[in-house]
DNA sequence: AATCCTAGCAACCGCCGCAGG
DNA sequence: ACCTGCGGCGGTTGCTAGGAT
């Protein structure tokens, strides 16, 4: 027989979280800790796999997680440990507090890939690239043979396309850089703590997230927290419990008020 | 203004390693 | 020593938003 599927998904939830289940695996969590992923969603009252919740949390919910790009000193470190770990994504992300495998592996796909190529760098192998683009085949019957080099064989990096100016820093091309302080704004003091924040034990309740595909309203808290567009919530703030102290994380459109504290 | 295309990201899937029995 | 189950990891998919035409 086989193995037995981390649960039987029958009757489970899948697809985008809701608020309502975002606030009672986080209630659940701060509350009981983190084990035993598998008993989490019946204990928590969801219809969501074990896995999920795991995931969820991890890669969302976690109060101790920041939101935003990368800044180029992230991204830049991520680079370096790529070349020395591979696509190990989750030792490269545990090298960047804060961040989650999940994160840094989109951010690679979608952001530092085409970069890399655009410098002509290989992404895979953070060699220069081979170095011609293939001429453009107009149709031809028999195809020139492919240089077949290796390109690890190739020790002189070639110049590639025209346009690869060579960054003199890091990073030249179009897309701006966000800087740390940039994403992080601390409230209610002058001096910026470091920018991690405690970890989830403390119960520190970082917050301000927003998500695409799950646009929430803050209606349920507002009593308590105002944020200035609808579609940006915090999962904490609909939480009814008393934290020493908040520190908000700032995604790099959220805006928090001042009086937002609970 | 409408439609199409592309990029970005959250979430899922399947495999692997480890620990406990 | 072997088997089973769980957690974790990496690859991939699918949806959404924004931009281009």
């Amino acid at each position: 027989m086989g193995r037995q599927p981390c649960c039987d998904k029958v009757g489970l939830k899948k697809g985008p979280w809701t608020a309502e289940e975002d606030q009672k695996l986080i209630s659940f969590i701060l509350g009981n800790g983190q084990c035993c992923w598998r008993a989490v969603p019946k204990l928590a009252g969801l219809l969501r796999c074990g896995k999920s919740c795991r995931l969820r949390w991890t890669n969302y919910l976690r109060p101790d997680l920041k939101r935003g790009l990368l800044s180029d000193a992230e991204e830049k470190l991520v680079i370096d440990l790529h070349a020395q770990l591979g696509n190990r994504w989750s030792k490269i992300a545990s090298h960047l507090p804060g961040r989650t495998d999940n994160e840094i592996k989109n951010h690679w796909n979608t952001h530092i890939k085409k970069k890399l190529k655009k410098m002509g760098i290989d992404p895979l192998t953070h060699k220069p690239l081979p170095p011609p683009p293939p001429p453009p085949p107009e149709k031809n019957e028999q195809s020139p043979p492919p240089t077949a080099g290796s390109p690890e064989a190739r020790p002189s990096p070639p110049p590639p396309e025209e346009k690869s100016a060579p960054a003199p820093g890091f990073c030249t091309d179009e897309v701006p850089m966000m800087h740390p302080d940039e994403i992080m704004v601390p409230l209610g003091g002058d001096e910026l703590p470091p920018p991690l924040l405690p970890a989830a034990t403390t119960c520190a309740a970082a917050a301000a997230v927003s998500t695409p595909t799950t646009s929430y309203s803050t209606s349920a808290s507002s009593s308590s927290c105002c944020l200035s567009r609808e579609e940006e919530y915090s999962p904490f703030a609909f939480m009814d419990m008393d934290f020493p102290e908040i520190v908000f994380q700032m995604d790099d459109d959220a805006r928090w008020h001042d009086d937002c504290l609970l």
